[in-house]
DNA sequence: ATGAAAGCGCTAACAT
DNA sequence: ATGTTAGCGCTTTCAT
């Protein structure tokens, strides 16, 4: 072996040492080893002591793999994200690591970049490695959800599908509540600036926010989709402009800080030519300019929430599980909306 | 079995259909399913076809488990990044997904939550799982990273230690830009916002900092260290503002972001009573109250690179891998920098 | 308290 | 082209 070989370390894919290589040392048998590893007790002080010694020189590390054919398996569960660079996510993931972690549980966080069918093919694909599966704003269809969930053990964010588990985070309620802002502030026609078609959530901010409309006699329009992202909202901008509304309610923060953004390029005041409000309240919605208006969502119990309604599914011993929970959000006013220029007819 | 059982879906940790259930359906053995499955060329026209509506119709889907330990192994490839919330490492994440993806490894991406400790457990925990970790911006020392190095094939960014491959992303380099800038407005007293103490990175940039100072005649003060965040934005700007400097270099775009957060709300201006520099060009740089000038990191690419090497290092055909790559980055000026008040004495 | 043996789901030699 | 067998690393009865 060179020295360069020798100094890069671990051997290219050499298997590490095995249960049975620290049995050898040992002198005892394999089962004795896993013993001493998984349950200290059941086994004698002195030869648990011996194993443990073999077991650091060898630089034993138990593959977990295994564990999750044989018996009792406990093994990894799947958190497919649709865009791991929406900061929307953040706290949901640390959420449920931490969780997932407590339970004894992997993550296997996988970002399904927006795409319905990369959701579908690793639905798919780790339906036999992941116990479960958690999915935060699946772009599923009822059918494929279903499907899956027979499947699958798995549990939904802010999608209800009949007979599948759900933490729904009442959005609605809130775009309500920034329509009435607006209202009180004297806007008399907004526009909403769509979501992707297939998410679930946007359909009902739309029904939400057209329900308040009519209550309120004033206008709603509907504009877009658009991608969820900042990249669209410059065109979500300029139409916006167009439109005749005085102000707008976004489908999420990223939407709306593209507004923002594309608004000041134009030269429109915020909130004074301009009232702009988002959804979710994310990582950058504080420090934008101006700060922006936005319902304040509460994703890291959303997916404690989640988890644990996962996990007792997988438990066998459990009762019965929760199938849906409800999470309020709540409005966080900041710079971005104001008194129109003046109020509409 | 109940009815709201029933619509629950798969049942409860049950382990899907197995090879062999298939097999018993279709009339063959379990290795032809298997073999059937993964080479399609290799077994009958008419039994394929059987085996392939068998598996349809028990909703067979395969465990990549035994994979792992059996001939042939593939696995999963740990990625820890020590904050999942910082946006840095958004295009990395994504990178070195679609890398591992291409060449038939499952990324397991983990959050170590800028914890050393944490860091090294996980790190040991996934040993016998993975088969190989991606290390960007790890916390460990020296001896525990060559320890690390030497159990388990391992690439690590932004972080040289003898030994261990690693791809490095030139940001001193860019600081010195940055400083050169800084200093052709005027700028002759400036201050440097240190990240973690056991960043190493940190350590390069201050100094390469000193150095370029040095050359200048100029001024350059270590401040912090500062947790990164834009939380830590306030503590800095104070100390900041009371340090005489005209100008600051922060460790990061999130404690850069912070710090105009908080001058801001103290009423300073940036960048007339304050120029502000950040590292990296994260999600939020753009958009913030100026736009911050900052260095852009090429944080994709340093994925896809360290995926490259760590994945050549797996293969044992692969004569020899690259041990260092060395990416530059460039400087991107906006508004966040201009001149001072007054040029300094 | 410990060992022997069987088995988890899958793949790959080796036979047929 | 297909079946038989052995084996991956670990856990778990069941003996001893």
């Amino acid at each position: 072996m060179s020295i360069s070989e020798a100094s890069i370390g671990a051997s290219p894919l050499g298997r590490g040492p095995t249960i049975r290589d620290v049995a050898a040392l040992s002198g005892v048998a394999a089962s004795t080893v896993s013993r001493a590893l998984t349950q200290p007790h059941r086994v004698n002080q002195a030869t648990r002591e011996r194993i443990e010694a073999a077991a650091r020189e060898l630089g034993y590390a138990p593959s977990t793999y295994p564990r999750s054919t044989g018996p009792g398996r406990s093994g990894a569960v799947a958190v497919l994200v649709p865009d791991i660079t929406n900061p929307y996510f953040f706290d949901f993931i640390r959420s449920t690591q931490h969780q997932l972690k407590t339970a004894g549980y992997t993550q296997l966080l996988v970002d399904t970049e927006e795409d319905v069918e990369l959701e579908a093919t690793y639905l798919e694909e780790f339906r036999g490695s992941a116990v479960g599966f958690i999915l935060p704003a699946t772009r599923l269809s009822d059918e494929q959800l279903i499907s899956a969930a027979a499947k699958s053990p798995l549990v939904t964010i802010n999608r209800s599908t009949p007979g599948v588990p759900s933490v729904i985070i009442d959005t609605p309620s809130g775009v309500q509540q920034a329509m009435e802002h607006l209202f009180s502030l004297g806007h008399r026609d907004i526009a909403y600036l769509a979501g992707p078609p297939n998410s679930w959530s946007d359909g009902r901010r739309w029904d939400a926010l057209q329900e308040r409309a009519e209550l309120l006699g004033i206008i709603i329009r509907r504009l877009g989709p658009y991608h969820p992202s900042t990249r669209s909202g410059a065109a979500a901008a300029d139409t916006l402009l167009n439109s005749g509304a005085t102000a707008c309610i976004a489908f999420n923060d990223l939407v709306a800080i593209g507004v923002l953004v594309r608004l000041r390029e134009r030269g429109i005041d915020v909130p004074n030519e301009m009232s702009v409000v988002g959804c979710d309240d994310i990582f950058g919605a504080d420090f934008c300019q101006p700060p922006l208006t936005t319902l304040t969502a509460p994703i890291e119990q959303a997916g404690r929430v989640a988890t644990d309604m996962l996990v007792s599914r997988l438990r066998p011993g459990r009762s019965q599980m929760r199938m849906k929970a409800e999470l309020p959000t709540h409005l966080t006013i900041r710079a971005s909306t104001g008194p129109p220029l003046r109020p509409a007819r």
